[in-house]
DNA sequence: GCGGATCAC
DNA sequence: AATGGTGATCCGC
């Protein structure tokens, strides 16, 4: 986010969690993941040019498979309420339009309104720490009936555009619109506009969209269990990462075009695919020198040899 | 298998 | 003074 001041920040929580116990409790984790990188650093080390050509040549074949296998015939959307607990608050307390909101208490919040993130407020930030990014910063305690209530409104839009649409979570969404847009001869871009359009109609509230191709993901459950998952969560992440990308309230269209796939990927940050977390992300880092998709694909070899069959099949997902 | 880590929300 | 609650998956024993 433009605008805030990331040190500064970083300086204040490290100046309000120093020597508490959940601060040593963090510094005993990050002893225990240097630790781990180390190892695996040394397991590099003793790699062979052979040993790594060997493992170029099964994982090219899987790249070629996996490629070979992406579907691109269907339209997937994924929709993401903006700030949405602020944004209820807001909307039943007009009062707070405009100001710096958090929903949550003293010990944690879950929603900071876009005024209070130009703070440096963070969903999952300590209250305390939050007010002390931002002073004037005004705290609501949550309330989940209101949330649950307007999310059951934005549902109802959901379910116009796609009966079996998928919730995972009050403020999000996956809807396959491949239908809708045959039906109607309009393209997803036009889909995704007018649902936003409505639910602001509907509920006064905003939302962020991300269109992309997918494939499996309705069936993704079921199957998960009986083939093994490495091969079906394919594809499905660059979705939320798409409503990731003109927020708030905004749209983004990534078409069904291979090429289109893989440029988008290319220049990804690996933290933003769903399942690459802070640790993943570090150790890819620090051990391999990734940070990028585009890089996975070119150290394909150095990641199948350090870690499980099951999570190289997964980091090559797309 | 099971417990602990990791991840997402 | 104070750092979530839940559910799911995966890894290493």
């Amino acid at each position: 986010m433009e605008g805030v001041d990331k040190e500064k920040v970083q300086r204040i929580i490290y100046e309000m969690s120093k020597g508490s116990k959940y601060f040593e409790n963090e510094k005993r984790k990050e002893a225990f993941i240097k630790q781990k990188i180390e190892s695996l650093r040394a397991q590099r080390a003793k790699l062979t040019e052979k040993d790594i050509s060997h493992f170029q040549m099964i994982v090219n074949k899987r790249i070629l498979e996996l490629d070979g296998s992406r579907d691109l015939s269907k339209i997937w959307l994924h929709t993401d309420m903006d700030a949405f607990y602020a944004a209820v608050e807001t909307l039943e307390n007009p009062l707070l339009k405009g100001k710096p909101l958090a929903v949550g208490g003293m010990s944690m919040i879950c929603t900071a309104s876009y005024e209070a993130r130009k703070y440096g407020v963070r969903a999952a930030m300590p209250g305390f720490i939050a007010r002390k990014l931002c002073p004037e910063l005004i705290f609501v305690p949550t309330n989940f009936g209101k949330y649950t209530y307007y999310s059951e409104k934005t549902r109802n839009v959901f379910s116009k555009y796609d009966p079996d649409y998928i919730a995972t979570s009050l403020d999000e969404a996956y809807l396959e619109i491949t239908e809708i847009c045959k039906q109607r001869s309009i393209s997803s871009e036009e889909v995704a506009a007018e649902l936003r359009n409505t639910i602001y109609q509907e509920t006064g509230l905003t939302c962020s969209v991300g269109v992309a191709p997918n494939r499996m993901l309705a069936k993704f459950e079921f199957q998960l269990v009986e083939i093994g998952y490495t091969d079906l969560i394919a594809l499905y992440w660059n979705i939320p990462v798409c409503s990731d990308i003109n927020k708030p309230n905004g749209q983004f269209i990534l078409p069904n075009d291979r090429d289109a796939v893989m440029t988008f990927i290319s220049s990804l940050p690996i933290r933003k695919v769903g399942g690459i977390g802070k640790v993943t992300e570090q150790i890819l880092r620090e051990v391999l020198g990734i940070s990028t998709c585009t890089e996975i694909l070119q150290k394909g070899a150095l990641l199948h040899a350090l870690f499980s069959h099951c999570s190289t099949g997964w980091y090559f997902r797309y």
